[in-house]
DNA sequence: CTAGGGTTAG
C-alpha cells in the first residue's frame, strides 16, 4: 500500500468511527506483515490527534518488535503512559515483547515489575529472555511463575503455565551448553501434558539439534504421531546444520512420500545438504522444484543455490544464478565471492568485492572471511593483507579469530612463517585452535619442524581431541625423517585414546550419493570397483614408476593411508558414468600428495576431467594439470 | 506471548 492510499483509506475511516476504524486498518496491515506501513499509519493517526484504545497499541508494538525499532517502541510506551489509564495485559505483554525484541530486556523487565502479571506477561518476558539468549533469567522467571501458579498469592491475576511458556523456554536452548536445561524442559513438557502439542514437540526436535544431539532429536521425531510441515523442516534443517547431509536427503524423500508439500525452508535445507555432499544433480532437481513451486525469486533460496553450485564445482551456473538475482544482499555477495575463492579465482573474487562496495552494500565480517580465504587460495598474499587492513581501518570491523586464521594461512602458505607467528602474538582476541592450526598447516607445506612444534603445543591445548592436528604433526615429522617425533605423537594419541576416523569420499550418481570408506568392501559393485582400481594402478605405474625408497617410506609411516577412499570413488565413477559427460565431484579428501598424483595421472590416462574437492579447498585437474597452483 | 530459514576459514 502506498502512502497516498494509506492516507485516503485512513481519511475514509475517520469519517466512520475514528479509533475503531484506525484499529481495523492497523489490524489489516499487521496481518499482512506490512509493519512499516502500520507505523506510517500511526504517525498519521497521531497527527490527526486521535484517541487510542486498548486495541491500538499491540499492533504498533508488534511492528516495533518485528522491525527492531527501540526508539519507536519507547515513543509508543510514552504514548501509553500519556493515556493515563492502567495499561491492559495485552498492551503490557506487547510492550515487554517489543523491548525484548529490540534487545532491551532491561526495559522489558521494568514494565513487568510495575504490577502483578497474568500468564501472557510472564510468557512475553520469558520469551524475551530466551530471545536474548539469557536462559538463566528465563528459567528463574519460569520458577517464579510456577510458584505464583501454585500459591496464587495475588487473586487479581491468573497465572497458568501453558504450551507457549514451554515453547519459549525450549526454543531458547540453542547451543550445546544448554543441553542439560533443554532435557529438563523436555521432562517438564511431558509432566505438564504438552508432549503431544505439535508446536512444543517441534521445538523439542529443533532444540536437540541445536544442542548437537542428533539422535535425541530423531527420537522425538520418531515418537511423534502427528507431523506437519514444520516438523519435517525441523528435521531437514537440523540434519543439515549438523552436517548429516545424507540424512537430509533421506528425510526429504520420506517427506515427499508422506504427502506434505514443501516450502522454501525445506528446499533451503536440502540445498545446503547438496552443497555439502557435492550432489549437484540433486541440487539441480531442487532448483526445478523451486521454479515449479514459484519460489524462484526467494532471495534465501537463490543464495543457497549460488553456494550449492559453487561448492559442487559448477561456477558457471553459480554465476548465472547470482547475476540473475535481483536482490543482492551481503549474503549473496559472500556466496559468490567465496565460490570464486574456493576455485582459486582470487582476482575475480576481489573484483566482485569491489563491485559489491560500489553497489552500495556494506561489507560485514563474514564477507571478509571469504575475501581473505580467496586471497590465500590464489596466493595473493599482499593483496590479502591489504584487504585485512581495509577491513579494520575503512570499515572499522574488529577482526575475530576466524579472520586471523585466514591471514595466518595467507602468510603461512607464502612461507612467511615468522610474520605469521608475530601476527598471532599481536592478536587482541585470544587465538583459537584454527589460528594455530593454520600455522601448523603452513609448517607442513614448508617443512618447518620448529614452528610446527610451537603451533602444535598451542593447538593441542585448545583442541586436545582434534585428531587432525596430531596426524599433521606426525606427517611433518615423517617428512623430516624424525622417527623420534613420530613415535612421540603416536604415544600421545594412544594415551589420549584418539583414533583416526576412516577417511571417506563420495560420488553422486543418478541422484544418489555413493559413499566410500577407505578399504571399504561393502559396496554392491565392490568386486568390479577393485578390479578397475587394480587396472588403474597398473596403468599409473606404467607412466609413473614409483620412486623407490621414497614411496615405500611414506606408505609405511604416514598415518591414515591405505586404499584411499577417493581411489574407490574414482573407480566407481569411471565404471558407471558415460565418457566425457560429467564432472566428478568428491568430498572430504584430506588427500596426501601421492593420492593427488594418482588422480592427476588417472585423469591423463582416461582423458577425463576431475574436480576433486577436499575439506579445505578445491583442486582442479584438467587434462592432468592441476590449476590450483599445485597443492599449495 | 507462539515451533523450521541463506553466506563463513582451518
Amino acid at each position: 500500500m502506498s502512502a497516498d492510499q494509506l492516507r485516503d483509506s485512513a481519511a475514509a475511516a475517520e469519517r466512520w468511527n475514528p479509533t475503531t476504524a484506525w484499529n481495523n486498518q492497523l489490524r489489516q496491515l499487521s496481518k499482512q506483515r506490512q509493519y512499516r506501513e502500520a507505523l506510517t499509519l500511526y504517525r498519521n493517526m497521531v497527527r490527526s490527534s486521535f484517541f487510542p484504545n486498548a486495541f491500538t497499541f499491540p499492533f504498533l508494538l508488534k511492528s516495533c518488535a518485528f522491525l527492531s525499532l527501540p526508539l519507536t517502541a519507547s515513543q509508543i510506551h510514552a504514548h501509553v503512559i500519556r493515556t493515563g489509564s492502567q495499561p491492559d495485559p495485552y498492551t503490557r505483554s506487547s510492550l515487554i515483547n517489543a523491548y525484548a525484541k529490540c534487545f532491551l530486556p532491561h526495559n522489558a523487565r521494568k514494565v513487568f515489575d510495575e504490577m502483578p502479571n497474568p500468564t501472557i506477561c510472564y510468557n512475553a518476558l520469558i520469551s524475551g529472555y530466551s530471545f536474548n539468549s539469557n536462559l538463566t533469567d528465563a528459567v528463574k522467571l519460569f520458577c517464579q511463575m510456577r510458584r505464583e501458579e501454585e500459591d496464587g498469592l495475588d487473586a487479581s491475576v491468573n497465572v497458568n503455565v501453558n504450551s507457549v511458556t514451554l515453547l519459549s523456554l525450549v526454543s531458547g536452548c540453542s547451543a550445546a551448553t544448554h543441553l542439560t536445561i533443554g532435557a529438563c524442559l523436555h521432562g517438564c513438557c511431558v509432566r505438564f501434558g504438552f508432549a503431544t502439542d505439535l508446536a512444543v514437540t517441534n521445538s523439542l526436535v529443533t532444540m536437540y539439534f541445536k544442542c548437537g544431539e542428533v539422535e535425541l532429536a530423531r527420537q522425538v521425531f520418531d515418537e511423534m504421531l502427528v507431523r506437519d510441515l514444520i516438523t519435517w523442516n525441523a528435521m531437514i534443517s537440523g540434519y543439515a546444520q549438523n552436517g548429516h547431509a545424507r540424512n537430509v536427503l533421506e528425510v526429504y524423500n520420506e517427506m515427499k512420500l508422506s504427502g506434505v508439500s514443501v516450502d522454501p525452508v525445506t528446499l533451503l535445507g536440502v540445498l545446503s545438504a547438496c552443497a555439502n555432499l557435492g550432489a549437484q544433480g540433486i541440487g539441480r532437481q531442487v532448483e526445478h522444484e523451486m521454479e515449479r513451486c514459484g519460489f524462484g525469486c526467494n532471495p534465501f533460496l537463490r543464495n543457497a543455490l549460488v553456494s550449492m553450485y559453487s561448492r559442487c564445482g559448477n561456477l558457471t551456473r553459480a554465476r548465472e544464478v547470482f547475476d540473475c538475482s535481483r536482490e543482492k544482499s551481503v549474503v549473496s555477495w559472500t556466496a559468490i565471492i567465496g565460490g570464486h575463492g574456493i576455485h582459486g579465482h582470487g582476482e575475480v573474487a576481489l573484483e566482485l568485492f569491489d563491485k559489491m562496495v560500489e553497489s552500495g552494500v556494506r561489507p560485514d565480517k563474514t564477507v571478509f572471511v571469504s575475501v581473505l580465504s580467496a586471497c590465500s587460495h590464489a596466493g595473493l598474499t599482499d593483496r590479502g593483507l591489504e584487504y585485512f587492513e581495509l577491513m579494520k581501518m575503512k570499515y572499522g570491523l574488529q577482526p575475530g579469530p576466524e579472520h586471523y586464521s585466514c591471514v595466518v594461512d595467507l602468510l603461512g602458505r607464502a612461507g612467511r612463517l615468522e610474520e605469521a607467528v608475530d601476527l598471532i602474538r599481536s592478536m587482541k582476541v585470544k587465538p583459537d585452535g584454527a589460528v594455530w592450526g593454520a600455522l601448523l598447516g603452513a609448517c607442513k607445506i614448508h617443512k618447518n619442524v620448529e614452528v610446527a612444534e610451537l603451533a602444535f603445543q598451542h593447538v593441542v591445548e585448545l583442541e586436545p581431541t582434534n585428531i587432525g592436528y596430531y596426524v599433521l604433526l606426525s606427517n611433518i615429522y615423517t617428512d623430516a625423517n624424525n622417527l623420534e617425533g613420530i613415535l612421540r605423537v603416536r604415544v600421545l594419541m594412544r594415551e589420549r585414546k584418539l583414533r583416526k576416523d576412516p577417511g571417506y569420499s563420495y560420488v553422486e550418481y543418478k541422484g544418489k550419493v555413493h559413499l566410500f570408506y577407505s578399504g571399504d568392501l561393502s559396496h554392491p559393485q565392490s568386486k568390479e570397483i577393485n578390479r578397475m582400481l587394480d587396472e588403474l594402478e597398473n596403468l599409473v605405474k606404467e607412466i609413473h614408476p614409483p620412486n623407490e625408497k621414497c614411496e615405500e617410506r611414506s606408505e609405511e609411516l604416514l598415518i591414515g593411508t591405505g586404499v584411499h577412499s577417493e581411489k574407490l570413488a574414482i573407480a566407481f565413477a569411471l565404471l558407471n558414468t558415460k565418457r566425457g559427460k560429467e564432472i566428478i565431484v568428491m568430498k572430504n579428501l584430506r588427500v596426501c600428495v601421492d593420492c593427488h598424483l594418482f588422480i592427476k595421472l588417472v585423469s591423463k590416462i582416461v582423458n577425463r576431467q576431475f574436480i576433486v574437492r577436499d575439506a579445505t579447498r578445491f583442486h582442479h585437474f584438467r587434462d592432468g594439470i592441476c590449476s590450483c597452483k599445485d597443492y599449495w
